[in-house]
DNA sequence: ACAAGGATAGAAA
DNA sequence: TTTCTATCCTTGT
């Protein structure tokens, strides 16, 4: 089978950047673990045996901001920012001007096809997935490819493989799985770099799951970059404002984290109340969006 | 059918 | 801050 090989070859193809991601994730684990002390830039520099000034290029180089900009860009209050409180119901504005249908979606250009419910039930049936892990500026990113486009995106730190695997590939459980690097490598470079963003031709996405599910992930393609929006808004979004709940657990299924912005669901607090592969990761996307922003 | 459990939210103590 | 509860889609029995 192809997962032993996948889980063997962690890869180390392109991302010069992939150790800023490690750097990165343990500021902001400090951060959040011992946020009452509060620790200054300095400090955290010097724990990582470091200096502030490699801090620096490291930030700059892997978000685009200096350490104090992304320190900032992940504290509650850019949360509550980013929910922009100030009017403008952001879902249906988006719907209203005309972005939503087959077209572009998501800063990403994402076209959207829905799996059947048929398809769905069928827990992947006939359905061939190709697959590979790449580094990624989150950590390694596991792609699964479908002919119809991309199904599932999920994250881990380095030895951690082998759980992801599991993770993605048990919610198709009867799918053919293929390790597929140079079908996947190219999805991967689109997908992480803003510049490709632009092009002209959608990223082709397919999403699989309950008819409920698949509403949900839908609104969460109509939040534009650098905004936010909380569970509740996602209930209305959808004609069923008490259903809060279930969306939460609808966006925790998520299969395709990043692509389809799960990470820009917030509380109404504007607390991050979750994120399936840990929130440190979903600081760090958002705090990496707020220098795609800037 | 039924029961348990979530990445919720709001109210009460 | 913690706890209680109304709510509702999924999933496992």
């Amino acid at each position: 089978m192809s997962l032993a090989s996948s889980l063997q070859n962690p890869t180390t193809d392109i991302t010069p950047e992939g150790d800023d991601y490690e750097t990165v994730r343990r500021v902001i684990e400090m951060l959040t673990l011992d946020y009452r002390e509060q620790p200054a830039l300095e400090t955290i520099a010097v724990r990582l045996g470091q200096s502030p000034t490699q801090l620096q290029k490291t930030f700059t180089r892997w978000a685009g901001l200096s350490p104090k900009a992304f320190l900032q860009a992940v504290t509650l209050d850019h949360a509550k920012r980013l929910l922009g409180n100030e009017g403008l119901p952001l879902l249906e504005t988006a719907l209203e001007l005309g972005l939503s249908g087959p077209g572009r979606l998501h800063d990403l250009f994402v076209s959207h096809e829905a799996m059947s419910p048929g398809e769905w039930k069928a827990k992947g049936a006939g359905l061939t997935i190709r697959h590979a892990f790449h580094p990624s500026p989150f950590g390694q990113a596991l792609v699964m490819i479908t002919d119809r486009g991309l199904a599932g995106l999920g994250f881990c730190d380095p030895g951690e493989e082998p759980a992801c695997y599991a993770d993605m590939a048990g919610r198709w459980p009867l799918a053919h799985f293929v390790e597929d690097r140079a079908t996947t490598e190219i999805y991967v470079k689109r997908i992480f770099d803003p510049n490709a963003w632009q092009a002209e031709q959608p990223l082709r996405v397919v999403l699989i799951g309950s008819d409920f599910q698949v509403r949900v992930w839908q609104s969460l393609l109509q939040i534009p970059l650098g905004r936010a929006v909380t569970y509740s808004d996602i209930a209305q979004n959808i004609g069923q404002p008490t259903a809060s709940r279930a969306v939460g657990a609808a966006v925790g299924r998520n299969p395709i984290s990043f692509v389809v912005p799960c990470h820009r669901a917030l509380g109404k607090s504007g607390a991050l109340t979750g994120y399936h592969w840990g929130l440190t990761r979903k600081r760090a996307m958002l705090g990496w969006e707020a220098g795609c922003v800037g």
